[in-house]
DNA sequence: TGTACATCAGTGAACGCGCGTTCACTGATGTAC
DNA sequence: TGTACATCAGTGAACGCGCGTTCACTGATGTAC
């Protein structure tokens, strides 16, 4: 087997045709509309190269969702280092759009993506966004149990990515959409609270 | 101007056109993954007869959506009629799954496009969630403000497209699967309700 | 250390193919008188 | 009603183009001895 220089060129390579393909998404494209050719095109290797490293651009695009998701989990580690726990509601989301201002494209991708053609990226980015609402509900308070802390926190992850959408079309380059779909997040993650708590209100009675 | 026959043939032809491509869209494509030449293929059509009908395949899709409207406004009126109002949310959400059952390419199409390649057709579909989100204030309970049941019916609207997605990809053959997503819709909608509930309750407090 | 051989990421040319678009046309339908 | 003309949805051929895929190759890197 190759070691050093070699491999870790291929895989160099690799992951630069995986950013080609996340930066051509970034300038409007979905995954089912991107060419091989341009990819390998955007990443400067002759089209051939691409087989080098993915049989088609399906299984470039769940290498892609790996990919994505090494970066928002380590996203979602630094926010819980944070002592995000402790942290008001209202500071977390100011969080998550700071987060999805500064990862917009990869946000974009996963949005698009979990209703897209490709059914094996469907079900890895549910997978993933299933991960998510995983490490959310450790941060959930006490006093409710596991199937329902489930239940809360997947509903929490779904809500805010289908605030991502909106907030991808229209609140990127305005202040006060943006700030309107702040709003829009925080009534509804209380909403969702405090029907949580009145539930477990009344059980205990 | 021509009339009778020949423009209703012509209108006819429309509907071919979009009826072939609501149908490629049926067997997994997105609207961006369409062709022209497919499209009119499936309508039986010489792919230049298309330019008689539409500019491009956005074109296209811009009137599909429309036809989609028409037909998911149609539903929601028969379902109002049926009094909905008066109805349990356990049966609301009955009728809605079987109305995704019967209309899974319209859903698919909407939920997919929803976040498409295609700015003016995801602020068509966004256009349309806001009529449905509109027609079901008028169904919510009074007692609280304007600008609360505008917030709170887009949250419902929101919920049960989100949970459209899930069951497009693991509901449609699985009974139990199906199950559980309604039980998921149910508990979901409950919540909010019981969130904005309580929230009336406090202020009148 | 030096040499002969193996590996394999990336190349560049070639292929056949279906695409979107254009064009002059045809023939059925509609209009004027 | 009959005739001469206008309209225009749909045709079929042609175009240039970029696509995905294949192939034998090159040359840098690694291995064996």
């Amino acid at each position: 087997m190759k070691l050093n220089r070699e491999y870790s060129k291929k895989r160099r390579t690799r992951a630069v045709l995986i950013e080609s393909a996340l930066s051509l998404m970034g300038e409007g494209k979905s995954l089912e509309s991107l060419g091989l050719r341009e990819v390998a095109r955007k990443a400067e290797l002759a089209p051939a190269a691409f087989y080098r490293h993915f049989k088609d651009l399906e299984d470039l695009g769940l290498a892609l969702v790996e990919d994505v998701s090494t970066k928002l989990r380590a996203i979602l580690r630094e926010v819980r280092k944070k002592g995000l726990k402790r942290t008001s509601m209202d500071k977390s989301i100011n969080l998550f759009f700071d987060y999805m201002k500064s990862n917009k494209i990869l946000f974009r991708f996963v949005v698009r993506e979990q209703n897209g053609v490709s059914s094996k990226i469907r079900s890895a980015i549910r997978k993933e966004l299933g991960f998510f609402a995983n490490e959310l509900a450790m941060d959930l308070p006490l006093g409710i149990s596991p199937a329902e802390t489930e239940f809360l926190s997947q509903f929490v992850v779904s809500t805010c990515f289908g605030i991502a959408g909106e907030y991808l079309d229209f609140g990127v380059g305005s202040n006060k959409n943006e700030r309107l779909l702040k709003k829009k997040a925080l009534s509804r993650l209380i909403l969702i609270y405090r029907g949580a708590y009145r539930k477990k209100f009344e059980k205990s009675n």
